[in-house]
DNA sequence: GTCTATAGGCAGATAGAC
DNA sequence: GTCTATCTGCCTATAGAC
């Protein structure tokens, strides 16, 4: 039966991911501090570093969690949904959900601060926009054969820019605290796709 | 005649502002610190402090000034360009420019770290952004008139759409160090304004 | 305008007790 | 696993001499 040891809920390691995570979405990875998920968490920085011994660490496994998890999402919305526009709209609607709880996409936020993160970040952030290019050049070429789709060039170049777009969306719609912005421009992004 | 007592070639604020823009644009404001400017120019960070009493009134200054220089090119590109469309383009290759000296464009770097700014230069951020859709919007409708342009949906929505898309464009092309990322979304989304 | 000197705070990090 | 205590370094900022 369930152990009687829990003072804390779950791992203690994922509860510091998640409000690390929501923090470094909100300000960014260099604007938060261990004293930051230290003293929100209600335990001190040393403990902290028994987790995650040091910022960089911390960094990495943020964004191999939210990789995973975004990895998810896709896998999903694969199943859930029959044609390559529902797709792409379900995938605008992962990042107008992000947008929603006023955070920005995690590795957008990382690539702005991309200059000053430790290399193994550097590199997760870069396969995070390649695994989301190759997943929507995929649906792009499908919208092709299934005729819910039709646009010029190369997918892989349409993949970029729907990336690009849907990034810069949120960026630029945070300051305004409107998601409304967020939509409109999604909404133009996809209609340039269905012509 | 030119008086002798330049040890400095022009201002010194000026050449403060240069500095920091450039290291802002690249790293973010959070990563820049006074001792990183102040070593660059070969003097003091007490001596930044008489130029820019504190970091907020030296950010504040330096989106000043890069929102000014930004509307004489937009003015520059409405009195040499005849049509809409070609103000389009040049105003892409205006970000493309900042792009291949390895900048993000500064507000939307700050626009990144939108939370953790002092409250004066969140209004120079987004009045910024203001200012471009305000001149994005006048084109588009130009461009319906002079036949450069054609586009469904209002003007406005339009011109969030164009700027969301450069400024996310740019960020996430920089960690790929590939200019051509930038440019392939930017053609794709001046396209779309063209069928 | 620029300097030296220094303050005061906060950052990430470690040693060692419990 | 979590704590206290502590370290070192960097940060913004100020006082006051030159």
């Amino acid at each position: 039966m369930a152990v009687s040891r829990a003072q804390q809920g779950p791992n203690t390691s994922q509860r510091i991911l998640d409000i690390a995570e929501r923090l470094v979405q909100t300000r960014g990875f260099s604007n938060v501090s261990y004293a930051d998920i230290a003293s929100e968490l209600g335990i001190t920085t040393a403990s902290l570093h028994y987790h995650f011994p040091g910022k960089a660490e911390l960094g990495q496994a943020l964004i191999t969690r939210y990789a995973a998890r975004f990895a998810d999402a896709l896998k999903k919305i694969d199943h859930d949904l029959p044609n390559a526009h529902a797709k792409l709209e379900a995938y605008a609607r992962l990042y107008a959900d992000v947008l929603r709880g006023k955070r920005m996409c995690m590795c957008g936020i990382l690539a702005a601060e991309y200059e000053t993160l430790p290399e193994p970040m550097r590199s997760a952030v870069v396969g995070f926009f390649d695994d989301n290019q190759r997943w929507l050049a995929d649906v792009l070429k499908h919208g092709l054969t299934d005729k819910s789709l039709s646009f010029i060039g190369s997918a892989d170049d349409i993949a970029r820019t729907i990336l690009s777009t849907l990034e810069g969306a949120m960026l630029v719609a945070r300051p305004y605290g409107d998601t409304d912005r967020f939509n409109a421009t999604a909404r133009h992004l996809l209609a340039s796709l269905t012509s």
